[in-house]
DNA sequence: TCCCAGGTATTTT
DNA sequence: AAAATACATGGG
């Protein structure tokens, strides 16, 4: 299955920090685990993406999961063509970046994992989880890849909190089982946070153990697709003191925040990391 | 070896 | 109410 866009590069997308479950075969392809399904992609030309799956699967769940009906370009040329040097340069190096609608229960374990843990072990962890608690499954479309989907509130809420622990969660331990119990129990239902706005998702998302504002903020970007949704961590921190401040006006972004959010991160992290230079 | 990582909860001023 | 501090583990 063969996709067309101006805008979707997965090498971006892959490493632009907002999923834990795709990552690099080699140059231009990627494998993704996702929904509880194994796919490859291979970035074949600029503008366009090849997925192993049927026209049906990218119709029925990669087509939304990729967020394939949102105009990015829009936004690049919003802020490229802005007085804002910065976003302007970093929609320039990002472009191709698209925010993922990824499943609510596994952004949130995710991001409650991702505190105070840098990105290749927040991998490890989530793996290391699916692994212990997630299906085992066999891939049919790619040579009979083996792989674990992500586990199931119930799978999580009834695990043994000392085996928890050995898959890397260190403190985390107890956030994550208190939160896939009050996910279990209907505490919190995650479901209809879709029905809410992204302030009050932010607000019932906060009541979860291990939950604080950054962490809701991503669970309503990356799970819920709350597009203006900001969340703020050391590196977007730095980028809103160092660069502007402390003046960064949110409002000229009202609406899509979340989507020049991720422009930020990527790029400021760009700066610093040799492999994910252009 | 040392430092720090897509922060949060708890304790202390 | 605001500010300091503890927290587990592993990647670089």
């Amino acid at each position: 299955m063969i996709i067309k866009s101006t805008n979707i590069n997965l090498k971006h997308i892959a490493e632009s920090g907002q999923c834990f479950r795709m990552n690099r075969m080699d140059d231009n392809k990627y494998s993704l685990i996702a929904f509880g399904k194994y796919i490859e992609l291979i970035q074949t030309d600029r503008d366009s993406v090849e997925i192993t799956c049927s026209e049906e699967e990218y119709q029925l769940l990669w087509k939304d999961y990729f967020d394939m009906d949102y105009n990015y370009n829009e936004i690049v040329t919003v802020l490229i063509q802005g007085k804002d040097e910065f976003l302007k340069k970093a929609a320039e190096f990002g472009r191709g970046l698209r925010i993922l609608k990824q499943d609510i229960f596994e952004t949130l374990i995710s991001f409650i994992i991702s505190q105070r843990k840098n990105i290749p072990a927040i991998k490890s962890c989530i793996e290391q989880l699916s692994v212990k608690y997630g299906e085992r499954k066999v891939s049919s479309t790619c040579d009979n890849k083996e792989y674990y989907t992500f586990p199931t509130p119930e799978r999580l809420a009834g695990a043994n909190i000392e085996e928890l622990r050995k898959a890397g969660l260190g403190y985390r331990d107890k956030y994550i089982l208190k939160t896939s119990q009050a996910v279990l129990r209907s505490d919190i239902d995650i479901i209809k946070l879709r029905e809410l706005n992204s302030g009050e998702a932010v607000r019932e998302l906060l009541n979860l153990s291990g939950v604080g504002i950054k962490v809701a903020n991503c669970v309503s970007l990356y799970g819920l697709h709350h597009i203006e949704s900001f969340p703020v961590d050391v590196w977007i921190g730095r980028i809103l003191k160092d660069i502007y401040h402390n003046k960064f006006d949110l409002e000229l972004y009202n609406g899509f925040a979340g989507i020049v959010q991720q422009y930020m991160f990527y790029y400021i992290r760009s700066q610093n990391k040799e492999d994910i230079k252009p």
